[in-house]
DNA sequence: CGGCCGTACTG
DNA sequence: CAGTACG
DNA sequence: GCCG
């Protein structure tokens, strides 16, 4: 009984939770009226892991008894508010998210202090009328609407308000800071105004009291941020790296580091398998504080920080600058300048200088000794004088448009090329593909991301569409929008059917594909499906938009298969592409092969072609997500917890 | 020194 | 086949 | 460009 706090029982958020239902359940849950929480769906996430606050308790059984539903785990495609006294790193770290900005933008992310807000309200209902049965008459009753929610004082994440202001806005230029310098620190309304709030304890407002637990990486850099603007070292406050450094730095400094050196074979406390067959696999266990296991797949990656964030600038324009090359070397440096990119976010504490850099899996000599140049110099002459020669913005430019990669664009570069009018006016004698052409006809629109919400908007109508060619098939929509961010850069729509009744999904591309340009979502096509009329497996590429006036293209990815491979296309389609690859790099050094269509043991590889199978092996799994994950040994990951790049 | 994911569509 | 794209 |  969780009134009886003598008995001093310790409930967590789950026991408590499903005690609370089951009371509610049994009637024994008092009901007061008005239910002005009935439709709202709360992830509310306390302060500590484990045992449930006094205040956290009452707080549940308020929500639960006013009508909310709690959810026991976060689910973004169902919740519609999370309440958080966390920080917005620890939130973001506990949702299995990067970044509170990643919370779609239709969840309402409030604090503590909202319950008694609301209460204080509505609390006894406003315009309710009283029935001359006592009953009560909810129908002009007015609850509490968005606004409420918008409140600054009761909203959890200031940097969630800027961002929906900022959504029409154009990415800032990129600022080039000079070595020293800090960003400037955007005036930040305060966090939180400190309320008096019905059952509030001042002693948990701010500091989420680190307990008795290790401290994780991403706790300790949320405390940083927190001492100054959010993200950003503290200009000059009292909270000095070497404090920090003091009390997470040797676990954080090999997070990581013992992160990628999973990826790239070591080992697993539960499985330990001798992947490696080094035999030594002790040297991994002397690492005692590592999370469970070590493998990139294996644990969502903390908070991305903003600690190193002009050292990853920096990085970013090494990265673009080979990227922009059309060698393969550079391709792979650019791929390098990426995992490091990935790793020094992940880094929780101030790089200081090379050495430091050097200790993080994945920055090798070279990196180092630019990173040092940045530090002391302020920039890196390599950077200047690579960027001087103008190719690196003409094939970032050109690889714009959808269809041109590297190759291309270096070439129209090398013809003299040098704007979109230019390849337009077919300078050079340049000639587009068909869909070279709609990639720069709607350049602008492609290369927009789309608000979550839309997204939702198109594969509804596009749904219906499909059903109505076959009631049974199974359509979900995929990619970022299935990984719960709040915006996304393209549509992806997965098609499958049961085989249980002995009937297939044959020819339902051609047939959807003629019905969606009918219902006009569809308007331009990329690539067709080679054959639609009878494959059960194709892949449809093109643009589609809402069938409305003014309406921007988008990018939109049909994609059929055989409902065997369910689980695996899931898996596959759901990304993101980083998380993807790891998958496929650990099942290979397993011994197994990942792909969309399932995982498969005893693939033999041409020794001298990298792609070309010997042996087609045998499929090991593929009907669902968790089996794969469970051969694999990589815990289960809900896809919003599927996030490795950036 | 070789590997760095594995596949589908275009022309 | 190379180039580009997808997650 | 980094790693084994």
């Amino acid at each position: 009984m969780p009134k009886d706090r003598k008995v001093a029982k310790k409930w967590t958020a789950d026991e408590y939770i499903d005690d609370l239902f089951q009371k509610k359940d049994a009637g024994k849950l008092p009901m007061p009226n008005p239910p002005f929480f009935l439709g709202m769906e709360v992830f509310y996430l306390p302060i500590g892991q484990d045992v449930l606050r006094d205040i956290d308790m009452k707080r549940y059984e308020r929500l639960v008894s006013r009508g909310a539903v709690l959810q026991r785990r976060y689910d973004p495609t169902t919740a519609t508010h999370i309440v958080s006294e966390n920080g917005a790193k620890v939130t973001a770290t506990r949702l299995g998210i990067n970044s509170v900005l990643d919370i779609p933008e239709h969840i309402r992310t409030v604090n503590g202090a909202f319950l008694g807000h609301l209460v204080s309200c509505y609390g006894s209902g406003t315009h309710v009328r009283t029935l001359p049965n006592g009953r009560k008459d909810y129908e002009n009753a007015h609850w509490p609407g968005r606004e409420d929610f918008d409140d600054p004082k009761l909203a959890a994440f200031t940097e969630r308000i800027k961002k929906i202001e900022e959504i029409p806005v154009a990415p800032p230029p990129q600022v080039r800071r000079r070595h020293g310098e800090r960003r400037l620190s955007s005036p930040q309304p305060p966090a939180r105004s400190d309320t008096e709030d019905e059952d509030e304890d001042p002693r948990f407002k701010r500091n989420p009291t680190k307990s008795r637990q290790l401290p994780t990486p991403s706790q300790s850099s949320d405390i940083i941020s927190r001492s100054s603007s959010p993200g950003l070292p503290p200009t000059s406050s009292p909270t000095p790296y070497d404090d920090e450094k003091a009390d997470s730095d040797p676990l954080a400094e090999f997070y990581s580091k013992a992160r990628e050196e999973a990826e790239l074979g070591l080992n697993d406390e539960s499985e330990f398998v001798d992947y490696t067959n080094h035999g030594h696999k002790r040297g991994v266990r002397t690492i005692t504080h590592t999370p469970p296991s070590v493998w990139s797949v294996d644990n969502p990656r903390p908070t991305a920080s903003c600690l190193n964030q002009d050292i990853i600038d920096e990085l970013e324009r090494l990265h673009l600058i080979h990227s922009s090359r059309p060698f393969e070397e550079d391709a792979w440096r650019a791929f390098s300048y990426k995992k490091c990119i990935r790793n020094i976010k992940n880094h929780p504490i101030r790089i200081k200088n090379g050495n430091e850099a050097r200790q993080i899996y994945g920055v090798g000599e070279k990196t180092a000794s630019k990173i040092n140049e940045f530090l002391t110099t302020g920039k890196i002459s390599r950077i200047t004088h690579e960027l001087s020669k103008g190719d690196v913005a003409a094939v970032k430019l050109f690889t714009g448009i959808y269809g041109v990669g590297s190759h291309t664009a270096y070439n129209w570069y090398t013809l003299g090329l040098r704007t979109l009018e230019d390849v337009r006016r077919g300078k050079g004698g340049v000639k587009l593909s068909p869909c070279q052409e709609t990639g720069l006809k709607f350049y602008d629109d492609i290369n927009l991301r789309m608000p979550r919400a839309e997204a939702e908007e198109i594969f509804l109508m596009i749904k219906p569409i499909a059903l109505a060619i076959d009631p049974k098939l199974s359509v979900d929509i995929m990619g970022s929008f299935r990984r719960g961010k709040a915006d996304c850069g393209d549509i992806d729509i997965l098609i499958t059917r049961p085989i249980h009744d002995g009937k297939t999904h044959a020819g339902v591309m051609a047939r959807l594909w003629a019905g969606l340009h009918k219902a006009r979502i569809l308007t331009e096509d990329l690539a067709l499906p080679s054959n639609m009329e009878d494959s059960l497996e194709c892949t449809y590429r093109g643009l589609c938009s809402l069938p409305v006036p003014d309406s921007r293209r988008r990018r939109i990815d049909i994609l059929m298969l055989p409902w065997q491979y369910r689980g695996a296309a899931l898996l596959y389609y759901t990304g993101d592409d980083i998380f993807n690859r790891a998958m496929r790099f650990k099942a290979g050094k397993m011994g197994y092969s990942l792909n969309q269509r399932g995982l498969y043991a005893g693939v033999v590889r041409n020794p001298n072609k990298r792609t070309e199978k010997t042996n087609q092996g045998n499929i090991v799994a593929s009907e669902t997500e968790e089996e794969i994950f469970k051969i694999l040994g990589v815990p289960w990951q809900e896809p919003w917890q599927r996030v490795r790049g950036a």
